[in-house]
RNA sequence: GGCCCCAUCGUCUAGUGGUUUAGGACACCGGCUUUUCAUGCCGGCAACACGGGUUCGAAUCCCGUUGGGGUCACCA
């Protein structure tokens, strides 16, 4: 009988209580790398066995946020699959099957306390400054007793009978972790209400769906021995496991969603937690995807900027890093910022018009042509947002504009109002300056340095800061252009109105 | 606190006993380019946590200390 090589099969699990978070977008991009290395399948499995927890349409945008990666699964929601249901809550009478079989051989137990006693036996050792650890009674409540307690109403719930043999496991990234099971306490497999717990229902589905590989987050390196416990009572094989460094802010603290509303509560910006939020400050996927595969992975030597093909070619479990990472902004805007210098047109335009349409600018209604001229006048920006704040004075009506004080102060009225006088004169030669094009606009431009004796700037801010209201605009014959004659006059007579406005 | 994991520039990391005056990138500092904002270019600063071993030789191996992190739910 011929051996064929074992395909591997990898999952992902989130439970759905938001969107993708960024440290979950690490672990699905190394899943998927492995995938797609070794030829094999990447599962999405939806953990939703809390409803108290479920967010309404999580899933629908964890799926998004992991379209928008590129990041594509083999089986599970919307791709079917030949093991689903690929959500945990339509597999209940699998898991109830499962918790039987592990009843009815004495390996698990109902467990009578109420969650109030439980919870005020671990009060009571922490005021006492003891480890609490669950008793497992003895004798063991018998099924019958169980059933008949769930029946008359008890809140009653399942548990695993820890076995007492030490657990190795053997870590593809960590090594050898040797664990003593005497530190597990007998815990939860089955919840009052007969729904399963995460370790339950993530072991017997892992069994089920064939996974071969576990690369999750380190900090489920601690729930493994739990893991491996249940395998070898179910008579599961044990995955590979893989545990990756956690990702954490750039001052060391944990990524979570709650910083979001932190700094909002103090005014600051609030920073990018999810995948969502840095689609919406204006990253490309590739940058992304390219930046966190470098958090607790390297290709070695002195490569750093990858596409995902070169990723995926050079990505090997045994160059993933085993110490936490921290999370720079800094170097991903750096990242981004290379990265859409090398994207094609066609490619950045789907992305700026992506990056509109999720934050409901009106740019998104322009069409593409307009949109690649936009990216082309920006060249050298950093992200999609600076794109916006570059051209977004394109998509507001003419009188609309809202003149920034410090720009007119420091551009328009300084020196006895030099800006304005300048404005008056380009007024006129703008009116009668024929054909309205970039050669005739800089040759204009450039007499006028001349006949006023000033440099360039003296020139071009007070249009910048007449025709956008602000000192920021991609370069002043594109910015005019863009605009056109009218709207140019237009805004330049608003903007002289303003300023006698302000004087008087 | 118990158990477990980890430890190279501020940050991400390369480095797997000699090729290393420890390399790259970001940040930072200085300079240049520039009509704004960016970009770009040039240069600079900057690390093997500490203490013991092992070895002819250690950032690399072992032990300890210190420091950081994870985990101890009818959450996942």
């Amino acid at each position: 009988m011929t051996v064929s090589a074992e395909q591997r099969r990898v999952r992902f699990a989130p439970s759905p209580t938001g969107y993708l978070h960024i440290g979950g977008a690490r672990t699905v991009l190394f899943n998927w790398l492995l995938a797609q290395k070794t030829g094999g399948k990447f599962i999405l499995r939806i953990e939703d066995t809390d409803r108290s927890r479920h967010v309404e349409d999580s899933v629908g945008k964890i799926l998004a946020d992991l379209r928008w990666l590129g990041l594509n699964w083999d089986e599970g929601p919307e791709a079917g699959g030949d093991v689903g249901p690929y959500f945990q809550s339509k597999r209940l009478d699998i898991y109830q099957k499962f918790t039987d079989r592990l009843l009815e051989s004495g390996q698990a137990y109902y467990a009578m306390e109420s969650a109030e006693e439980l919870a005020s036996a671990r009060e009571k050792s922490r005021a006492e400054k003891r480890d609490f650890k669950y008793p497992r009674p003895s004798p063991l409540p018998t099924i019958d007793e169980g059933r008949a307690a769930r029946e008359s109403g008890q809140a009653v719930p399942v548990r695993f009978k820890m076995p007492d043999e030490d657990i190795v496991i053997q870590d593809d990234v960590l090594g050898e972790v040797r664990l003593s099971a005497s530190d597990v306490e007998d815990f939860i497999i089955q919840k009052h209400d007969g729904w399963p717990t995460y370790h339950f229902a993530c072991v017997v589905d892992d069994e089920l769906m064939g996974i071969t590989d576990v690369l999750r987050g380190q900090e489920h390196l601690s729930n493994t021995p739990k893991h491996v416990a249940l395998q070898n009572a179910l008579g599961f094989r044990t995955p590979r496991y893989a545990h990756l460094p956690i990702i954490f802010n750039s001052d060391g603290s944990k990524m979570s969603k709650r910083d979001k509303e932190k700094a909002i509560a103090k005014g600051l910006a609030p920073p990018e937690i999810d995948v969502h939020d840095f689609r919406v400050a204006g990253y490309a996927p590739e940058a992304l995807l390219n930046f966190i595969s470098l958090l607790g992975w390297s290709p070695g030597g002195d490569r750093e900027q990858l596409s995902i093909e070169e990723t995926v070619d050079l990505f090997t479990v045994d160059r993933i890093g085993t110490a936490n990472a921290r999370f720079d902004r800094d170097k991903l805007i750096a990242f981004n910022t290379d990265w859409v210098a090398k994207i094609p047109s066609d490619r950045l335009v789907t992305l700026l018009r992506d990056f509109s349409q999720v934050n409901d600018l009106s740019m998104a209604a322009a069409d593409d042509a307009t949109l690649a001229r936009l990216l082309e006048c920006c060249k050298g920006f950093r992200t999609f947002r600076d794109v916006q704040s570059k051209t977004g004075f394109l998509f507001v009506d003419d009188a609309d504009i809202a003149f920034d004080p410090k720009a007119v102060k420091k551009v328009l009225a300084k020196n006895d109002g030099a800006g304005f006088a300048m404005l008056e004169h380009l007024r006129r030669n703008f009116k009668k300056l024929d054909p309205w094009d970039e050669a005739g606009i800089e040759q204009l431009i450039a007499s006028l340095c001349a006949e006023h004796d000033v440099k360039m700037g003296a020139i071009a801010q007070p249009i910048r800061v007449a025709v956008t209201g602000s000192t920021i605009s991609p370069p002043i014959h594109d910015t005019l252009i863009l605009l056109g004659r009218e709207r140019t006059l237009r805004r330049i007579d608003r903007a002289i109105e303003h300023g006698a406005a302000e004087a008087a």
